[in-house]
RNA sequence: GGCCCCUUGGUCAAGCGGUUAAGACACCGCCCUUUCACGGCGGUAACAGGGGUUCAAGUCCCCUAGGGGUCACCA
């Protein structure tokens, strides 16, 4: 049975990067029709961002990447769930204190009470040297009693992972093949800080084990110590899971993607209104591919699909236009009903909509948001392709639309247009397109000077949505005040 | 710098010894549209370089180059 884990530290935002993680952990869990658990690395006592672990939970859950055990969140409350926990490693101290004591005794692992300005200095002078920096070993063969003593005399210490000398680890890695490293180019691992805690080598080791993880699968930045991982493994004489490292999703510099560069966590996507089932198509699409050529995936299609002999090796850059592609094809699929409500908060937040108004203003609301469907890609655009709507005192500055207004035709257009609308009891797209229709034939002003003084009258803009649809959203009495504004150029 | 990984169009990518080297996004053009967009149709554009192996190499091997990751008492 495939046991899978996303694993995060409880640190500010998701990143896109652990959501396709988290994704392809979940995609290929539910295909083989295993658990996907959620395990809080929280080790790093100094990283503890408040709230983190809550916006973690909800990133997952809006984004239907959702564990089936470990830590989860069921309405408002956060709890572990499982036969294996506790799932936050801060609440595992004791377990790894015991394990840690195996590898002791084996002589697997030993006390270091070098002082970190001392392991600061040897990484200096061997930077300097043009060596590699790296333990000196400095602890290495303290004796017993050494040990003992220095201990007893409350020197802080840590402990590390003796490693041999000269000895090839060699694993398979799902997605990379074979890898090898020699000893000589690795470390001696820190495996508990001085504060008592695990590092993240030691404790995702017994914790992958411990919870019977068999397949791990996370971020390429783990590669260069899963060696050190794979020994461990060796030394509690337990079987490593499958390895599987994801590329890195990268900036269109070809860097890791990261902050400052724009958006990159989870939650700036759903602020900027990408939908979440976008943004995991997306995200499901770089770096794997399916079999034929489908693009667009639920999340059922993508369980389906999905094969880890599928994903990609090489890192991927993070295309923006390609994902707003995919949300502008989300967004036409949305049924109205459903748009609206993704609109909402947005309108409101662009000032153009009372909360109190949803519900009354439902009808308008809905001819907005098909005014929009196929004109946005996310709905943090809809401010700018609205302003039209609410800006009745425009004032016409560019050149060409002047140019419109001023034309012979426009002062009778305009006379036309005050007259019909006047007289119309409820101006809808209908009406607007035949009072155009009409003005058309009685008055012989056709084509652009018919359109374009109307849409830069009522508007103030050459570009935007379908007219009739613009008068409807209007009404007769806003668009008779807009006419009014524009008098002046027109006579 | 050491170690590790990667390398098909601008981007995502298919390809797993024999193909006119797919498809998508972006871009360009045409059509639709009395605007812009949407949509439809079409187009430009790629196997990093060099050696092998083979009748045949984008596909296998080696070297070079380029890119990335990593070298913490962070994960």
């Amino acid at each position: 049975m495939v046991r899978n884990r996303f694993a995060p530290s409880p640190t500010g935002n998701v990143h896109v990067g652990s959501l396709r993680t988290a994704l392809y952990n979940y995609l290929f869990a539910k295909k083989m029709e295993g658990v996907f658990l959620l395990r809080l690395e929280d080790t790093d006592q100094t990283r503890f961002e408040d709230g983190a672990v809550e916006n973690l939970l909800n990133a997952l859950n809006i984004t239907g990447v959702i564990p089936d055990e470990g830590l989860i969140k069921t309405g408002d409350e956060v709890v572990q769930k499982g036969d294996v926990g506790p799932y936050i490693q801060s609440q595992r101290l004791d377990i790894y204190q015991k394990h840690l004591k195996t590898l002791l005794d084996n002589g697997q692992a030993y006390y270091c009470f070098c002082t970190k300005e001392r392991l600061e200095e040897v990484r200096e002078a061997q930077k300097a040297a043009g060596e590699t920096p790296k333990y000196d070993g400095h602890c290495r063969e303290l004796s017993p009693d050494e040990v003992q003593t220095k201990i007893k005399a409350g020197i802080p210490y840590v402990i590390r992972l003796k490693l041999p000398e000269n000895h090839v680890i060699r694993f398979e890695d799902g997605v990379r093949g074979t890898i090898e490293m020699n000893t000589n180019d690795l470390d001696d691992q820190v495996l508990l800080k001085t504060d008592g805690f695990p590092t993240y080598h030691l404790a995702v080791v017994i914790d992958d084990h411990l919870m019977g993880i068999t397949h791990v699968i996370r971020g390429e930045e783990w590669l260069p110590s899963t060696p050190k991982h794979v020994y461990l493994y060796q030394c509690f004489g337990w079987e490593a899971p499958q390895f599987v490292h994801l590329s890195n999703i990268l900036n269109a510099d070809h860097k890791k993607l990261s902050k400052r560069q724009g958006d990159v966590s989870v939650g700036d996507f759903l602020a900027k209104g990408y939908l979440p089932g976008a943004l995991v198509n997306y995200l499901a699409l770089l770096g794997w591919s399916p079999e034929d050529e489908q693009e667009i995936f639920s999340m059922d299609e993508l369980i389906q699909a999905f094969d880890l002999s599928r994903v990609n090796k090489s890192g991927a850059v993070f295309d923006r236009s390609k994902l707003n592609w995919m949300n502008a094809h989300y967004i036409k699929e949305l049924p109205i009903a459903t748009l609206v409500e993704k609109l909402v908060p947005f309108l409101i937040e662009a000032g153009y909509l009372h909360s109190e108004e949803i519900e009354s203003r439902n009808d308008w609301l809905e001819k907005i948001g098909e005014l929009l469907r196929d004109r946005i890609e996310y709905f943090a655009q809809a401010k700018e392709e609205l302003a039209l709507i609410f800006k009745s005192d425009f004032v016409v500055n560019d050149e060409e639309a002047l140019e419109l207004l001023r034309a012979d035709s426009t002062k009778c257009l305009y006379r036309a247009l005050v007259e019909k609308i006047t007289a119309t009891e409820v101006l809808d797209a209908a009406r607007g397109k035949a009072i155009l229709k009409e003005i058309q034939k009685e008055e012989k002003i056709k084509g652009k000077l018919l359109y374009m003084p109307s849409r830069i009258m009522i508007t103030g803009e050459m570009h935007g949505p379908d007219l009739t649809l613009i008068m409807d959203v209007l009404g007769k009495d806003e668009i008779l005040t807009r006419l009014n504004g524009v008098r002046s150029v027109i006579e």
